[in-house]
DNA sequence: ATCACGAATTGAAACGTTTCACAACGCTCA
DNA sequence: TGAGCGTTGTGAAACGTTTCAATTCGTGAT
């Protein structure tokens, strides 16, 4: 920077001036530094930038997994909306690890971010409190942070799973059976729950619960060469999956030998609405999160919190999914 | 850091001392500074290190998509392997648009970056050749740099399609058809290119061309229900797809009706092999894309890349791809 | 007792910005 | 003529590290 001052027979400060507040400045003036700049190919130092303003202009966003379609939505969302405030995103995966999780934690804090956005794989680590009293803000996404000192965006897995179950009572189906597994996964638990709310509420309507080794194709491969095995009369009129990898594998199991028909036999809904459930032989009715809403909210949590830090209440963001029906349930 | 002095009681050269070459202090001093460090719970300032530095121990990452497997395989590769070398990778997606990609080439250059990964989006950018002036290691990803003076790794997509069209020739096919589009990506054309190269070796082989307007499902669906309709003497015995999803579509339209059966009537194979490929109901042969190596050889690159800059010639990595073979093909 | 030496520690400069109090200048107005 | 004002521009301090020449100290050799 001194350079291009020189260069453009100006000080130092003058330089700052016209890249920051152009407004300060003599028209011809800014013209001459930025002659200057170009001439030079001055590019300013960031480090330099945020050694002075104390904070850098990043935030950072720890996710589980950024191969899934869900926090990749999330992180691009994100990002967007951050570039609004001139802010940019730095992205990192956990992969489940909590000492991956905590790493990424140290080296956003060294970074001295705007904010940090996480996803957090278990038990909320101590240097995230500390993170908190030093003034970072912090958001948890895709866990409830009710309990917590720290704002929170999620969405509610209970009321997904009421709307999947509601739309195939409405379309007259009553022996529905949840498709899910391990029950170790919260999202598990509550999208089951849901679905059991459901069935209380409808008379007549009853619930059997297939549990299920994974969330994966196979599974619910296996699921769906079972169901083919029982006696007809037994067979659910209706399958609500816990994602839609399991309600894929059901469905490549039912249609491959032909006797039973979707929807006409049975109704089959599953969750996420990854883009491949509108591309399966008959299109898959799911459930949609709100994954781009919940982006964009974590970063004006963000953004808003102000230096209030400790005298805040925390804000606590829950956001319902959204029903896609197609042909899997509809005909 | 000079609280943490204070209240050790020492030096603050001796601070920054423990923190980095520990060895060259006494012992219990480490533990004094250690121990009020603890207390104040101190946390180093990125910003400041970097200044004094010249240069952050980020390099960045601009790839066309994060939603593609392809990319996010070689990000999650290429973070493993910056983490060796004590690097942290930044991530950023330009979406195809070469505004964005430019936005975060300045953005990266102005962090000071250690170096930067680029699968650009079309012709390289003139900023690309002022960082590598200043010193800065670029790299580009999936793309061949010959011409150019940047490093660079790309898959010899050639050499892929040769891989799986000879597969084709040794399971006894002979009727071939080559599905992909649109011929504008270069992808498409290479892959193209290398499927009549092996036809052409073969006496007895025939390759037909068959176009698509998109690399999607319903594209290889719609294939599939044309080649239902031809009489069966003209249908080939075997598809190459240029990609995954063309041959999922292309399997859904053959195994719908039943007509005709994978692999005993047509053989078929994809490229890509993603996660979904051995899922499908007649498991797909691929061809799979070495995405970890390429992730870490262009971390090796940058790594490699000393400060000699101008003096040396760019290295260009090519790998080839490898032939999964399922079902689809062996039976 | 002196010296040389290595190990441990110190102190200050430097990295490249931003910020802010202040100076310089040209006006207008009394 | 000079006071007062607004517009431009200046210069130095400060941000928190790392680095390196210089200093101190204890030890063994002479």
């Amino acid at each position: 920077m001194r350079d291009v001052a020189t260069a453009a027979g100006v000080s130092l400060g003058t330089v700052s001036n016209v890249l920051n507040a152009p407004e300060k400045v003599a028209s011809t003036t800014v013209e001459r530094v930025h002659a200057a700049i170009d001439e030079l190919g001055f590019v300013r130092n960031d480090a330099a930038r945020q050694l002075r303003a104390g904070r850098s202009r990043s935030v950072g966003l720890v996710v589980l997994d950024i191969g899934n379609p869900f926090f990749t939505d999330i992180a691009h969302a994100a990002t967007g909306r951050a570039r609004e405030h001139d802010l940019t995103v730095l992205l990192g995966t956990s992969g489940d690890d909590p000492r991956i999780e905590r790493a990424f934690i140290d080296a956003f804090d060294e970074q001295r971010v705007h904010g940090l956005l996480l996803s957090p794989v278990g038990e909320l680590p101590e240097r995230l409190h500390r993170l908190r009293r030093r003034g970072t803000p912090v958001v948890l996404v895709d866990r409830d942070g009710r309990g917590t000192p720290f704002h929170s965006v999620a969405v509610d897995d209970v009321a997904g799973a009421t709307l999947a179950v509601a739309h195939l009572c409405d379309v007259g189906r009553r022996a529905i059976a949840f498709v899910g597994g391990p029950s170790g996964l919260r999202q598990v638990r509550d999208r089951r729950q849901g679905a059991e709310e459901v069935v209380g509420r409808h008379p007549g309507a009853r619930l059997e619960v297939i549990e299920t080794p994974a969330l994966s194709v196979l599974a619910g491969r296996a699921v769906g060469d079972a169901l083919l095995r029982r006696p007809p009369a037994t067979r659910p009129d209706a399958v609500f999956c816990a994602n839609d990898l399991l309600a894929i594998g059901l469905l490549q199991a039912l249609t491959m030998t032909g006797d039973l028909r979707v929807p006409d036999d049975i109704a089959l809904i599953g969750y996420d609405d990854i883009e491949f459930a509108s591309s399966t032989v008959v299109p898959l009715s799911s459930v949609r999160q709100p994954t781009g809403a919940i982006g964009s909210a974590a970063v004006d949590l963000l953004v808003e919190t102000r230096a209030d830090v400790d005298a805040e209440e925390p804000t606590h963001v829950l956001f319902t999914p959204e029903l896609v029906a197609r042909r899997s349930t509809t005909g």
